[in-house]
DNA sequence: CGTCGGGTTGAGTCCATTCAACTTCGGTGG
DNA sequence: CCACCGAAGTTGAATGGACTCAACCCGACG
């Protein structure tokens, strides 16, 4: 159940049976969300936090004028909300984009992984650290990218992730958003995002059709993104 | 000489003393730099992590195309580069804004907190969970501000951050950048923000003269940004 | 006194947005 | 069975925002 974690975490550092069943012992009960529901709600104080099984999820911010920003899109193996453990009060909210199967980590259980396996909550420190480390890369390309880049950044990124869970077939992968959610990603007008999507067709490095996006030309996608996965730390390392 | 890091870490949970002599057996040599100079270069593997004590730095990333993105601002008291104590590989450089003072924290010794100081390693661990929400908050600038209520977020941040600090004085803090680097934190040319400072200076809610910021209707500057400070836990919470 | 970095301004172009219309397709009810 | 509906995708036209390029101002400094 909870090998989309151990796989993430496993490329980081070596993660012993122990720990692994100690991850398995911190795990509670496990729950199911439709399309469209929120897997954590803005602004509230959760006693557990949410590991995505399976699934697409979404970190979602709403401004006043009622736009809204994706901060983050999650897949199988994310701990979509492990910072609230520590910060407490959840300043964004977080939305299931497709049917999502979760499992619940008590924060007083995970207070006690802490306490007790220095090495396993380095792991878990260190997943927090990535999605950090995302992040600087989507402000990356929101600020300095061209759309166009942008969007051939975000299938890069999400290639790479969706392959260390093995969620990939061949140089496909699924990814069931509408082009409106996708706009909520890279900051843009509907009308717009079918546009560099179109582009991005035309281009020739890759399509997305029925929900499945297509890689046609790995190296010319990564160059269209000036992609660098390092910030990814897809290398096994004593941490 | 930590007070600015105690001060921080003491905003959002108790700090004991005992807390406070291990973090500083566990800072070794300072050092300053120059304006301009890198505290911490791209893609160097630091076997340390660097504390600014004083003054202004920015987290960086270059294009192919030369041009750059700042991810980050840090002032006194931010532990710029906690995340590589774990991440190894530092993906992005880290520029002195302003002469800075630092020291320097070995990541051996940062290691050995892990292994014998539970609350303490949640506070460090929480610091970097910050630095995420704010990696968060700019996204959402980005995406979905307009330029003006992003400048003036900005602003917001920078100076509720100060005031931790105590880096404010009255409704004024000292912002030591050029016009074209506070275009490499928006995602702006520089002929642009030029234009976008103009306006906010017009709308009368903050004015920018010889390097300081002067805030002269808070509440029209946080209406402007749609600023909410949660995302910063500044309260004080057993974490 | 000349130079240089930083700030400011104007003009022209291109990019992205809005608004509105139209298509396609799957689902649903008469 | 098919007519209708709604959600998602696509297109066109017009507007406004942001960029580039270029010029110019100004104060610090050698």
């Amino acid at each position: 159940m909870l090998e989309a974690l151990y796989l993430q975490l496993s490329t980081h550092d070596d993660l012993s049976d122990s720990e692994r069943s100690l991850l398995a012992k911190t795990i509670g009960s496990q729950r199911e969300f439709a399309e469209g529901e929120d897997l954590v709600s803005e602004g509230s104080q959760p006693a557990f936090s949410t590991l995505l099984l399976d699934g697409f999820a979404a970190r979602y911010k709403y401004l006043e004028n009622g736009s809204r920003q994706f901060t983050a899109l999650h897949i199988a193996g994310d701990f979509v909300d492990l910072h609230a453990f520590l910060l407490k009060t959840l300043d964004h909210g977080i939305l299931a984009l497709s049917p999502c199967k979760v499992a619940l980590a008590d924060h007083a259980k995970l207070k006690h992984i802490t306490e007790i396996e220095a090495h396993l909550t380095r792991l878990l420190w260190l997943d927090t650290l990535v999605d950090g480390a995302i992040h600087r890369e989507w402000i990356v390309s929101m600020g300095r990218r061209s759309k166009l880049a942008h969007l051939a950044y975000l299938f890069c990124e999400l290639f790479t992730r969706l392959k260390v869970v093995q969620r990939t077939e061949g140089m496909s992968f699924h990814l069931p958003l509408t082009q409106a959610e996708l706009a909520d990603v890279l900051g843009l007008s509907t009308v717009h995002m079918n546009r560099v999507m179109q582009s991005l067709r035309r281009s020739g490095a890759a399509d997305w059709v029925q929900h499945t996006v297509h890689i046609l030309d790995w190296n010319k996608l990564v160059d269209l993104a000036d992609f660098d996965p390092t910030y990814l730390s897809l290398f096994r390392e004593a941490r």
